[in-house]
RNA sequence: GUCCCUAUCGUCUAGAGGCCUAGGACAAUACCCUUUCACGGUAUGGACCCGGGUUCGAAUCCCGGUGGGGACGCCA
């Protein structure tokens, strides 16, 4: 009987490959990695593809990729780099472990606690949609019980196809003391006989599953709520091959705004799209970290190794939690603001290539220009607006710039403004000699407000609002602000 | 249909029978700062799903209802 000898905590992650990481996996992931590492344990990635259909390699690769994105390595699994198995259970892939399978189930059949099923799937759909008619709840109907094994063996010799049921029979009421939701019972009458083995061989998603965490020697398993009427299945098996039984926590249901169970419909669910828009991975696992979860000391914003330190499994919240993007930027804008500049600026360097911004290369210019705006922005993406105007490209005019400088005093204001500058003997400004300028143009020609800002801030980045000029024109180093006013003055 | 889980501000949550006139965060609103916007600061509004019990006392315990979610697959 496998039993967890070392006595420590282990933990595993066990997504399907078929299709891209969903918040609602991250969160899984996240909350079995940290309970692993607040205790000191393991963390172990299994790979449940035994759907054949729907598995396919790269959709393991892109789950891989958003997993170490997010930096929830994990102690034992497929090596990130050549997805070969490293670990002293491994395979860790259930598709390469079909022998074990196999030598459970015959075990299970040879107890007579499981039995082959030759009914084909019209026949099983038919039967269902008349139980459901009926008012039966739609179990299987036992026909293929009274099939004793010599006889199914001999069918399966002559090359028919049956699958493995596993035979519920019991009486009793089924417990478990789930970590989240305390006890949880299954009265009998729950179940039909359920598969084990498909009919091409292949095992399905309750029996691995629980040979797996048994023999990987999984001591807390983590899933989703969706898994805990599962749960039952598992525990009869559990039961018939006299494994130790783990303990279960089934983490609440992540709801979309419309309090139905996050997915597609509900556009960007998946890590990698939330990427792309611009989010930090630290800043989406302290945000998922959260739904379902509080800090005991009320936190809300965690450096990694706080959150390890701070997270347990008694504060898990049963109810389930509604996905707030908005509360996502704000958290996101706080980890913008305390990131070093030159990490910040690495991180942003794709999103700028991308948009086909072009900006300096010095360095102290860009840790200036972090500085001056890392406050305004909430996601990776804000920045591209934000530095667009930095673009070492030509100016942009907009419409409404246009019509600024069709004002009367527009000329005017944008002449001085451009001599002002010219006469200054530095490259880039300081936001006090800006300061001056403006002042001096308030001055010299006689206007203010908006009729001295709006062209000015044309005159610079091509239209009337936007961003703070006192931050921009720093950045901007003398030779462009000519240019630019420049432009402006010849239409 | 049957079974299982669940219910505190718009959202995430704190809350372990008296510390609750229910606390915090995001969002909202107002004001301050700012010659635009944002940042920042200050303040305001905002919730115990409903009905019964238990108790001197219930957001908290029990029962019922209702709402939401999940499961009843040769999907996971």
């Amino acid at each position: 009987m496998p039993k967890n000898t070392i006595g420590k905590v282990r933990t595993r992650f066990a997504p399907s490959p078929t299709g891209y990481l969903h918040v609602g996996g991250a969160r899984t992931a996240l909350y079995s990695y940290l309970y692993a590492k607040h205790t000191g344990g393991e963390y172990v990635l299994r790979v449940e593809d035994t759907d054949q259909v729907r598995s396919t390699e790269d959709a393991l690769k892109m789950q891989v990729e958003d997993l170490l994105w997010l930096g929830l390595n994990w102690d034992e699994g497929p090596d990130p780099k050549t997805l070969k198995d490293l670990g002293s259970f491994a395979p860790y892939r259930q598709s390469q472990r079909l022998e074990i399978y196999k030598k459970y189930s015959d075990q299970i059949l040879a107890q007579g606690k499981a039995f082959y099923c030759f009914c084909t799937d019209e026949d099983l759909e038919r039967k269902r949609q008349k139980a459901m008619k009926e008012g039966r709840p739609p179990h299987y109907d036992g026909t293929c019980r009274k099939i004793d094994i010599e006889t199914a063996k001999q069918k399966i010799s002559r090359g028919e196809k049956g699958a493995v049921r596993f035979l519920v029979t019991h009486t009793h009421d089924v417990k478990f003391n789930d970590l989240i939701r305390g006890e949880v019972v299954f009265p009998p009458g729950m179940l039909g006989d359920f598969i084990l083995l498909r009919s091409d061989g292949m095992p399905v998603y309750n029996f691995c599953c629980t040979i797996d965490d048994a023999l990987m020697e999984i001591t807390h398993v983590l899933r989703a709520e969706e898994h805990l009427s599962n749960t039952l299945r598992q525990l009869l098996i559990y039961e018939a091959l006299g494994f130790e039984i783990p303990i279960f926590g089934h983490l609440s249901i992540i709801l979309g705004a419309d309090r139905q169970k996050l997915s597609k419909r509900h556009g960007d669910t998946s890590c990698h799209e939330y990427k792309e828009k611009g989010y930090l991975p630290e800043a989406i696992k302290n945000y998922i970290a959260l739904l379902g979860w509080s800090s005991p000391k009320g936190q809300e914003i965690f450096t990694e190794s706080e959150l390890i330190e701070q997270f347990d499994l008694d504060r898990l919240n049963p109810a389930a939690a509604v996905f707030d993007e908005v509360k996502l930027k704000w958290v996101n804008a706080q980890y913008i603001r305390t990131m070093p500049h030159a990490e910040l600026w690495q991180k942003l360097l794709p999103f700028f290539d991308g948009a086909g911004l072009k900006l300096p290369s010095d360095i102290e210019w860009q840790d200036k220009a972090i500085g001056l705006m890392k406050t305004s922005m909430e996601t990776l993406v804000d920045a591209v607006e934000l530095f667009r105007p930095l673009s070492l490209t030509e100016l942009d005019l907009n419409d409404e710039g246009k019509e600024v400088l069709k004002w009367e005093t527009s000329f005017k204001v944008i002449t001085k403004w451009r001599e002002k500058i010219e006469g200054c003997g530095k490259m880039y400004l300081s936001t006090a000699e800006f300061d001056a300028i403006i002042n001096s143009v308030k001055d010299e020609c006689n206007v203010k407000g908006k009729f001295l800002f709006m062209p000015t801030r044309v005159a610079i980045i091509g239209k009337p609002h936007g961003a703070e000029l006192k931050q921009l024109v720093p950045l901007l180093s003398k030779d462009v602000l000519v240019a630019r006013a420049n432009r402006c003055l010849k239409i």
